[in-house]
Order: C-alpha cells, then structure tokens, then sequence
DNA sequence: CACGTCGTTCGCACTATGTGCGAAACGCCC
DNA sequence: GGGCGTTTCGCACATAGTGCGAACGACGTG
C-alpha cells in the first residue's frame, strides 16, 4: 500500500486530495482546468469533479464566467487575512510598531513564532525607511541569519535546536552567517542571558537587525520585535536601538495580555 | 437526509469537514483545540484527530510547541500569495501603475475580476496621495458603487447581471449610491459605450474614482485600472485622469499578452 | 448542417474508505 | 498516587467515495 506517503502515516484520501488540488490550482499561474487536475492527480474525471464541486461550493475555488479553468477562490483569500490575524497584528500593537519607527527612524518588524516556524506579523516603515527588500508579511525562512530567528530558536532548549538543525541547516547566506552548530549554540546561550539578539551582515550584506522577546502572559516567548538599520551605522546606535526594541517588545507583551 | 445543505448538492463529506475545519480555525484568533473543533462540527474525536491529522501533514494547521491549540499554518500563507501572483500583481504590471500614480499624482489601483467577484490586485500609493482606506488588497464588495465593479458588471450581459444583482442587492452606501436596478442599467450601457466607469461619492463622501478596462489577448474584460481623486478635484481633472487610465489599462493589458 | 471534440453530468456496482465507539496509553496538575 | 484532559489504537460496519462507461451539451470547423 503507497497510501502512507511521507513520515506521518494517517491522512484521509478524499481531504488529502482535495488539499492537494488546491495547491496545484494556486502554483497554476492562470489555474487549472478539470482536466489538468484529474491527470496530475491520477484520478477519474467523475471523482475530479465531484470534488471541485465540494471546493467551489465552500468558495476555495472560482471560475471565470466563460473560462474553464479553475481559480482559487474568496475563502482563500479571507483564510489568508485570519492568518494575519492570528500573527497578533491588532491595531494596538501596530501602534506600538509605528512609534517604534518612528521613534528610532529604522523599519520595525513583529515577528510570530509558530512552532518550528517564523512568520512576519507586521512590517511599519516608510519611504524614508523601507522595509528589507526580500522580507515580506508571512511565513520567514533562514532562522539562523536573523536576529528574530535566532531569538526563536533561543527559546528553544538544546534538544529542539539540534532537532530544528537537521531539518533546517544553516545555510551560508553572507560571509558572515554562522553556519556552524556549535558557534551558534554559543550564541543562542548568549541571547538567553541577554534577552536580545543581534544580526550584523548574516542575513544580507550591508545590514543589521536587532530583535527582543515577546512574551506571552503565561511567559513564553511568543515572538519578536526588532529594527532593521544600515550595518555601518549599527556601532554607533546600537545601545539606543537595543534601549528601543526591548521597549516595543515590553509594550507588544502588554497588549497582548490585556 | 440534511447531506445536501445549501443549494448545490453533491459535496464530498470528509472533504466538506476538511474545509470547514480550516475555516473555523481561521475564524478563532488564537485557534482551536481538537476537542473544541470536534464538539462545534458534531464529530468523534477519532475522526476529528485523523482530519487533523491530514491537516497537520500538509501544512494547512500547525500549533506551537506546547501549546494544544490549532492555528493555520504556512501553506495558508502560500495559497494567499499565490492568490495575489493570479490576481496578476507582477513586477511589469506594478511599475505600470507605479508610472500613473506618479503622473497623475493619486492613487492607482488593480482590479482583477474572478467570476462574480473582484479582487483588489495591486494599489500604488504614497504617502501624499494614499488610498482609500477602507480599500485593501483582496475581495472587495459593493461592485454597483465602484468604478471597476461597474465596470466588471458592465462586462457581463444582461442576465448576468440581473444575476448578480438577485444575489448581491445594490446597497445605499452614500447620498449618491446608485440602489435603482434600471438606472444601474443604463448607466452600464453607457459604460459599455465609453469603456469607462465613472463613480462621484457614490461609494464614499468626498471620493471620485475612474476606471478602464483591462482585456485579455482574446479581448475578454479581466479587470481594471483606476485612480481615485478627492470629489471635489474630479470635475476639473476628468479628462486628464480619463487618459492616464485609459492608458495605464492598455499598458497592462500588452503586459498581459506578452 | 452534420460532424468531431472537449467539457460536464449521470447511473451503476463495488469495496475500499471513512466512520463511531470504546478502551487504552500518555502527560499533567493538584 | 489519584484524577482529568488529550491523544492513540483496534475493531466491526456500512456508508461514503470511487472508477468506468455512457449520455448529454456546447462549440467550432470543415
């Protein structure tokens, strides 16, 4: 039996499919007709129908009025605005980002932590100050490079770090990113004790980022907010930026909790 | 049998589950436990955990360490990204807009109709000319008050019409708003006419907005490009905007066909 | 106008697939 | 150690999902 694929095991056939249809349709640039679905999936065109009528019906998929290929639909796009939400990108705590930004005159950032992943919940800059070029609100890889990241991992113990390690390995992004396992745990340890992360050109060159915990009420740290500013300019300001992000962090905690 | 809920009909059950699963998860900000899902769908705890389950191998739920609630996971993210790629936000067509937001000094939008829908695609604003506010990236509604949406409308031909509006009944949003079937009519023949729409604080007080259309290579009407002014402006501007539209729409339609 | 082609629906027969129930194995907190 | 909530497992049943083939319909073309 081919039907437990991947490590897991589990997974229901029809929800598994209907799943995987609608992310063929979304890597389709201009979707997918009936046909195309049923053929990359292998699967009858009676079936193939029958449950892209279930997606049409709850609004995953859409269709140009005429056309015959399949679209992905509203609900998509709302699920990907609950996302957001569940990043914690309230209107409070973006106030608390743009004071941020505007205070230190640097692009802030939120980031969430969930489970073994980063994502960016808010971004607040300006044209004065633009955000990092390939950083984007959703999901954020390189955990090792950035200041965020390593903030995460940091509220890892040793035994989810190695774990995190050998699914994700570090990657060489700049001369300096640490790629080295131990070099980064000694990091790690440091970022514990300091309650701060710092990035200095291991993510892109030219660039520097300094990130603080988030906690939740309970005490764990939930996510990051940190401040993104030119390298050569890092030395110099780097206490006042620390002073700042520890701040933001504080004042996102508390909106949080109340 | 209540199988057959709304008024389609077929509907693939564990796939149906599946989905509204991930929307129920989406609509609570900070998740679901599996008991809480389990209990509001009216399911067993084993079934509950083996949907989960397929959810989880996919990526479309995951939860934080510890934690016992479920949240949308990345390949939410990746769905509503590939979302705006469909809703043909490309580079391309981004400096398009870019080009008329600076020519005219206001703030341009894309519109992409999908079915009886449409989507915001791509906004280029500024911070001296920033859009409206109401109006993000994503489904939009209240197509009888806006330039594009009558714009899609008049698109579509009578029946269509006749349609979508038994479905989406034209609301009075402003003093202005167009609620009369007949005079929304005929102000869509105009625009057929034209091949431009026209909309004076009939969606909001104090806004004007214009738009053209956007044509596939077959010549089929697949969205729209706008600017919106202050109301008060429109009179005085209107054939200037009337060319920067019309212009910026052809441009991103040959972006489109090449 | 009759003929292909492509997209979509329908009917049917079969059993693999998904289901519920109950109980057991954890993991936690008091 | 005794509860309590969460999660996994096993089993037996039949429903729910499946594939196949054929009919239907809408276009476009020769």
């Amino acid at each position: 039996m081919s039907a437990e694929e991947r490590h897991g095991g589990a997974g229901i056939q029809s929800a598994e499919r209907v799943l995987r249809i609608l992310e063929l349709v979304g890597a389709a640039p201009t979707g997918l007709t009936a046909a195309e679905i049923a053929q990359r999936l292998g699967l009858g065109q009676s079936t193939t129908y029958r449950l892209l009528a279930t997606l049409q019906k709850q609004d995953y998929l859409a269709r140009q009025a005429g056309e015959h290929r399949y679209i992905l639909g509203r609900t998509v796009d709302q699920l990907g605005r609950a996302l957001q939400y569940q990043l914690v990108a309230t209107d409070p705590v973006r106030q608390v980002l743009r004071a941020m930004h505007d205070a230190v005159g640097a692009p802030a950032y939120l980031t969430v932590f969930r489970g073994d992943d980063i994502a960016v919940a808010h971004i607040e800059d300006s044209v004065a100050h633009p955000r990092i070029g390939q950083l984007h609100v959703g999901f954020s890889e390189a955990s090792h490079a950035t200041a965020f990241g390593k903030l995460m991992l940091a509220s890892r113990d040793d035994a989810a770090v190695a774990r995190f390690l050998e699914r994700h390995s570090p990657t060489r992004l700049t001369a300096s990113s640490i790629t080295d396992a131990a070099a980064l745990n000694d990091q790690l340890d440091e970022i514990r004790a300091q309650q701060v992360a710092v990035e200095i050109e291991e993510y892109l060159p030219k660039l520097a980022c300094i990130a603080a915990p988030v906690r939740s009420a309970a005490g764990r740290t939930v996510g990051a907010v940190s401040v993104s500013v030119q390298a050569k300019d890092f030395a110099a300001r780097s206490a006042q930026l620390e002073r700042a992000v520890r701040r933001g962090a504080w004042q996102v905690s508390a909106r949080l909790a109340g």
